[in-house]
DNA sequence: TAACTACTTTACGTTAACGTAAACTTCCCC
DNA sequence: GGGGAAGTTTACGTTAACGTAAAGTAGTTA
């Protein structure tokens, strides 16, 4: 007995803390292709995945056709040399740009450091001059 | 005798490899103020900094008015205090976002291995059929 | 059966971040 | 002095990623 477990659009929504017209929106882009029990859309835990893996390509700045193209990565299925060349490219060139990131983000991180230090101290100053 | 490094905005736009439209644009936006010498713009190093900054926030996925901000926080000059708690707050948020981009893309990395992983076994797979 | 609630389609609207085109001025070079 | 090259303003166009409104359906609950 399969636990056969589904979501309703809503659900989901509900979720990922988007609204509805975004998944459906999803849809009309190919990202997502739930079943229908007549009119209404019937979402596999698959399709549940597949909207983690949109919205954390979201936070990481890739826009929806390129997050579209990392999630055709993850089932090549393909017995295409060139296809797998191809593939194993971009994931290259992924990778270069996410070492890019995290060098940002580093230098970011530092200088958020700072800038906290120096309104501390800012702080600190006014608080002395309020105490003479 | 001081240096007086400046730059034009064709130079500019060369050095960051984007047009000089985009530069304008960002003027019109309020993040660079350019000198004039009659009509044409005159760019300072520190002009030169700013943009630098605008690139890497847009890296990180951060919008115009947000890399704004952040450029905003490197000279808070005020001495009014609510301003700096204000400033506080908005430099802690920041940290978490850039915390929750640091772990997605660890993770992505981390399934970027295994994809090419997979992507190598299949194309050796494809050599030792064809070498039968 | 009337009223909710959650679902559906269709379709026009919106914002950000520029692109692109037109028409003009300045400076430099031969 | 006639081109280029690089600068300028003005202004309409474009794409992505939805928002929002209208109008209809399907199940369920008082």
């Amino acid at each position: 007995m399969s636990k056969k477990q589904t979501y309703s659009i809503g659900e989901l929504a509900r979720e990922f803390d988007v609204t509805t017209r975004t998944i459906r929106f999803y849809e009309d882009q190919g990202l997502v292709s739930p079943e229908r029990r007549g009119q209404t859309r019937i979402y596999t835990p698959a399709d549940r995945v597949t909207l983690k893996l949109i919205l954390r390509g979201k936070r990481l700045g890739f826009s929806l056709a390129e997050s579209k193209e990392l999630i055709g990565m993850y089932q090549p299925q393909s017995d295409n040399r060139s296809q797998l060349l191809a593939l194993q490219e971009k994931i290259h060139q992924r990778r270069e740009q996410l070492n890019q990131q995290l060098r940002d983000i580093q230098l970011l991180q530092q200088e958020l450091d700072d800038a906290e230090q120096r309104c501390l101290e800012s702080l600190n100053e006014l608080e002395s001059k309020n105490n003479v």
